[in-house]
DNA sequence: AGCACGCCGACT
DNA sequence: GTCGGCGTGCTC
C-alpha cells in the first residue's frame, strides 16, 4: 500500500502518514492536500513516500483532496527545507507553512490564478458619475483610466480595497483578465554595451567562476571599490544566456534599490524584488512568476531564498559577513548557510561576496569547503584612506567630539566634501542621573536604563521601546538636580549644529528613519549633496556608497573593545574596514578617525597596522585555542518567562538530563543570563551546548529533543533553539 | 498548536 | 452531586 508523508502546521517533529486517495496512484512531492486530522479537515503539504510505516496501518487515514497538480515547493527546495528541519531542529510542517505565501494557506481553491489583471470597460472609459461616488471608487477609477490595465496587486499597493474593486466590477466599469503567458525573456536578452573596462584581476576571476556549471561555492573577497558588482554582473550574464534564473540576496531591504539599478542598467530582462515587507498579493505574484520562470532575476532579503524557481542557475550572496542574514525571531537560521545548501541541492554555483568576509567563511575557504578568489585592486582612482586613533582619555574636557576631530571636520567641509560620523547609540544621552541621590531610572519592564530623547520629549527604553515623560524631579529623592551622562546621536547632532550652524546635517538612526522608505529618502538626500554632515548608527554603514564622503569618524569604539560577546571585535573590524574603504572615492583622499580611551589596545594595533585579514588570522588562532566556533559547534536553548526562577529551572532541568547522558567532549554551559536579563517583562536565560564536532552535536540534539519532548511543552515558558548562535 | 481526557477543589 | 480549573498526552 502506498503511504505518503504529509507535513501539517503543527509543532510535531515527525510528519504524518496518509493513504493516497482511492482514484489516485501518485502524488507529487510539495503539493497541498486536504487531510482529515482529528475531527477536522486541514491543509497539509506532501513530502515523501514512506518505505515502511511505523504507524499502525489501521490508524492511517486517506487524503481527502489534492489541491495542486504541480508542486508549490520544487523537489530541490523541498530537500533544502527538510535539511533545515533537521539542522535547525524545527518541525518540517512549521517550516513549510512559515514560507508558504499567505494566499496559498487561506485559499483552498484548486487553481490559484496566475497574473490577475483588471481592464477598464468601454463603459468605464466614458463613465461620468451622476451621483456622488466614494473617494475610494473615484481614486481607483482615476488610476485605471490613466493606465487602462492594472495588476491586481497594484490596486493593493495603492491601498485600494478589494471591496472597491468588486463594486467597480459589479457596475461593469472594469473586468478581470488572466495573463498566463510565459514570457520568453531569453530570446530577447540584450546586454548593455555601456560597461566598465575590466582589469586583469577581474577578468581572471570571471573566467574562473564561469568555468564551473555545477555546485561550486565561491568566496569573493574583494576590497571596497574593487568591482565586486561587476563580477556578479558577468556571472549573471553567463547564466541568463543559457536561459536560467539568478537569485541575489542582500542583507537588508534598503540595499535592494541600488543593486537592482545596476542589474536593470545591464540586462533587459524581467527583474523582481522579494522581501517580507511586500504586500501579500505582490509577494504571491512574484512567487508564481518565479515558479513559472517569467522573471530572470530575483533580488531580495533572506526570505527570497525560499521561492520556487523554474530553473535556478546561480545564487549570489552579497555582503556575506552581515549578521542580518541570521534570523533570530520565531526561529533561527542563517540565510548564507542555507543558500550554500540550496546551491548544493540545485547543483549550481554560488558566489558569496564581501570586502570583509566572515571568520567562518575564511576558515571554510582555508579547509577547502569554499573556493576563495581575491580582488585586491581598486578600480577607480581613489587611494586607501589614512587612519588615525584619537585618545579620548587625555582630552581636556572629556567629550565625544575631540578638538582634533572638529578641526578635521572643518577641513573637509571647507573642501566641499561630506563628513560621516558613527556612534552606535541613538537618542540624546544613554543615562539620566540624579546628582543628589545618584540614582537613575530603570525601565519597568526591562533591566535597562532609560535613554533620554530630547527631541521627542521622552525617556525611551531601547529594548521594549516603551516611553515615559521626561521627569523634572528625581523619582527617588525628589531632587531637581538631574543630569545626563554620555552621548547619543541626537546630542552629537546638537553639538554639530552649534559648531557648524550653516551646514545641513542629516541624522539616520532608528528614531529618524522608522521605515525603509524614509531611509531611502534620507540616503537620496545625501547622494544629492543636500546634506553635508551625516550622523548615524551602523544603519548608514551597511553597503552604501557615498562618493563625496572623505572623512569618516567612529566616535566611540570602547563598547566593542570590552564587550563580552567574542564577536564584537570582529564586527568592529568589519565596520572599520568597510568605512575606510569607502572614504575618499573622489579626487580627495579619505581619512578615518577612531576615537577611544584605549588607543593601545592590541586589537586596534593589529587591525590598523596589519589590516583586516591579519586580524582575522589572529582571531582564528584565539578561537582555536579557546575551542570556540568555528572550531566547534554550538547550539543554544533560550528560555523566556515572567518568572526568573522558572526560566532558570527550565534550563537547569535540561542540563541535568543531558549530563546524565555523559556524552564525551560535550560542554554544557549555563544557565547563563542574557546580557540584558529582562526584556519586555520577560526574564531570559540560555543554555549553550558545545562540541568539537558539529555533526555529532546535531545528532545528539535530535535525540535529546525526541526523548525530552514531553518536558518541553511547558505553557509558562517560551523557548527556542539557536543553532550556530551569534549573539544574544 | 489544539483538543480531549482526567483529576481535583468549590459551588448552584 | 457537578461545574470548571488546567496539567498531560496525542494527533496519521
Amino acid at each position: 500500500m502506498k503511504i505518503i508523508q504529509v507535513a501539517l502546521p503543527i509543532p510535531v517533529y515527525n510528519p504524518f502518514n496518509y493513504k493516497l486517495p482511492n482514484n489516485c496512484s501518485i502524488i507529487k512531492q510539495g503539493c497541498r492536500v486536504l487531510v482529515p486530522f482529528r475531527k477536522k479537515i486541514i491543509l497539509g503539504i506532501t513530502i515523501t513516500y514512506h518505505i515502511k510505516s511505523k504507524v499502525n496501518l489501521k490508524k492511517i487515514k486517506r487524503i481527502k483532496k489534492i489541491l495542486d497538480k504541480n508542486p508549490l515547493f520544487s523537489k530541490n527546495l523541498l530537500s533544502v527545507l527538510i535539511w533545515m528541519s533537521k539542522y535547525y531542529h524545527k518541525p518540517i510542517g512549521e517550516i513549510l507553512f512559515y514560507f508558504l505565501p499567505l494566499q496559498f494557506k487561506k485559499n483552498i481553491l484548486e487553481n490559484i490564478q496566475i497574473e490577475k489583471k483588471w481592464k477598464i470597460t468601454r463603459k468605464g472609459i466614458f463613465f461620468k458619475p451622476k451621483k456622488k461616488i466614494s473617494l475610494n471608487i473615484y481614486k481607483a477609477l482615476k488610476l485605471i483610466k490613466k493606465i487602462r490595465v492594472i495588476h491586481d496587486y497594484e490596486f493593493q499597493e495603492q491601498n485600494i480595497h478589494s471591496k472597491t474593486i468588486l463594486s467597480l466590477k459589479k457596475s461593469n466599469l472594469i473586468y478581470e483578465i488572466y495573463d498566463n503567458k510565459i514570457k520568453n525573456w531569453m530570446s530577447k536578452l540584450r546586454i548593455s554595451k555601456n560597461r566598465p573596462k575590466l582589469n586583469s584581476e577581474q577578468i581572471n576571476i570571471i573566467k574562473k567562476i564561469n568555468s564551473k556549471n555545477k555546485f561550486f561555492p565561491w568566496l569573493l573577497a574583494g576590497i571596497t571599490g574593487s568591482g565586486k558588482t561587476e563580477i556578479y554582473l558577468n556571472a549573471t550574464e553567463k547564466i541568463l544566456k543559457i536561459g536560467r534564473q539568478v537569485l541575489i540576496l542582500v542583507p537588508e531591504i534598503n540595499l535592494i534599490p541600488q543593486i537592482k539599478k545596476m542589474f536593470v542598467q545591464r540586462f533587459n530582462v524581467p527583474i523582481d524584488i522579494f522581501h517580507s515587507y511586500l504586500k501579500e498579493k505582490k509577494k504571491l505574484n512574484v512567487w508564481i512568476q518565479t515558479k513559472i520562470g517569467n522573471n530572470a532575476i530575483i533580488i531580495g532579503t533572506r526570505s527570497a531564498l525560499f521561492t520556487s524557481f523554474k530553473d535556478l542557475g546561480l545564487i549570489i550572496v552579497d555582503e556575506e559577513h552581515d549578521s542580518s542574514y541570521k534570523q533570530k525571531e520565531r526561529w533561527c537560521y542563517h540565510a548564507r548557510d542555507v543558500a550554500v545548501v540550496r546551491a548544493k541541492k540545485e547543483n549550481i554555483p554560488i558566489i558569496m561576496g564581501s570586502a570583509t568576509p566572515s571568520i567562518e567563511s575564511i576558515l571554510n575557504a582555508k579547509v577547502g569547503k569554499y573556493f576563495r578568489v581575491n580582488l585586491t585592486k581598486k578600480t577607480g582612482k581613489s587611494k586607501i584612506a589614512k587612519s588615525k586613533i584619537i585618545d579620548l582619555s587625555n582630552q581636556i574636557v572629556r567629550n565625544e567630539m575631540s578638538i582634533y576631530l572638529i578641526s578635521r571636520i572643518e577641513f573637509h567641509l571647507k573642501k566641499n566634501n561630506q563628513v560621516m560620523l558613527f556612534l552606535n547609540r541613538r537618542g540624546y544621552a544613554p543615562l539620566i542621573i540624579c546628582y543628589d541621590c545618584k540614582s537613575s531610572k530603570k525601565c519597568f519592564r526591562c533591566s535597562s536604563f532609560y535613554t533620554l530623547h530630547l527631541e521627542e520629549k521622552y525617556l525611551k527604553c531601547h529594548y521594549c521601546e516603551s516611553v515615559i515623560l521626561i521627569p523634572k524631579q528625581c523619582s527617588n529623592c525628589g531632587s531637581t538636580n538631574l543630569n545626563t551622562i554620555g552621548f547619543g546621536t541626537e546630542k552629537i547632532e546638537e553639538i554639530m549644529r552649534s559648531i557648524f550652524p550653516k551646514i545641513p546635517i542629516t541624522r539616520i538612526d532608528k528614531d529618524t528613519a522608522k521605515n525603509f522608505e524614509k531611509i531611502e529618502e534620507k540616503i537620496n538626500k545625501i547622494h544629492e549633496g543636500e546634506s553635508r554632515i551625516l550622523i548615524g548608527t551602523q544603519m548608514i554603514a551597511k553597503g552604501h556608497h557615498f562618493p563625496n564622503v572623505t572623512l569618516v569618524a567612529l566616535l566611540n569604539i570602547d563598547g566593542a573593545l570590552f564587550s563580552n560577546d567574542y564577536r564584537a571585535t570582529e564586527k568592529l573590524a568589519q565596520l572599520y574596514t568597510q568605512v575606510s574603504g569607502r572614504a575618499g572615492r573622489g579626487k580627495d583622499s579619505g581619512e578615518v578617525i577612531l576615537q577611544t580611551c584605549f588607543p593601545n589596545h592590541p586589537f586596534l594595533r593589529t587591525l590598523l597596522r596589519d589590516g583586516y585579514y591579519k586580524f582575522i588570522e589572529k582571531s582564528l588562532k584565539d578561537r582555536k585555542e579557546a575551542s570556540l566556533p568555528p572550531y566547534s559547534g554550538q547550539i543554544s536553548i533560550y528560555s523566556k518567562c515572567h518568572s526568573n526562577k522558572l526560566a532558570i529551572d527550565f534550563l537547569k532541568k535540561i542540563k541535568t538530563f543531558v549530563e546524565r547522558k555523559k556524552k564525551e567532549n560535550l560542554l554544557v554551559l549555563g544557565p547563563i543570563p542574557f546580557t540584558l536579563l529582562k526584556k519586555s517583562g520577560l526574564f531570559r536565560w540560555k543554555l549553550v551546548f558545545q562540541h568539537p564536532s558539529k555533526t555529532s552535536l546535531c545528532n545528539f540534539f535530535s535525540k535529546l529533543l525526541l526523548n525530552y519532548r514531553k518536558y518541553l511543552n511547558d505553557k509558562k515558558i517560551r523557548w527556542i533553539i539557536d543553532v550556530d548562535p551569534i549573539e544574544d
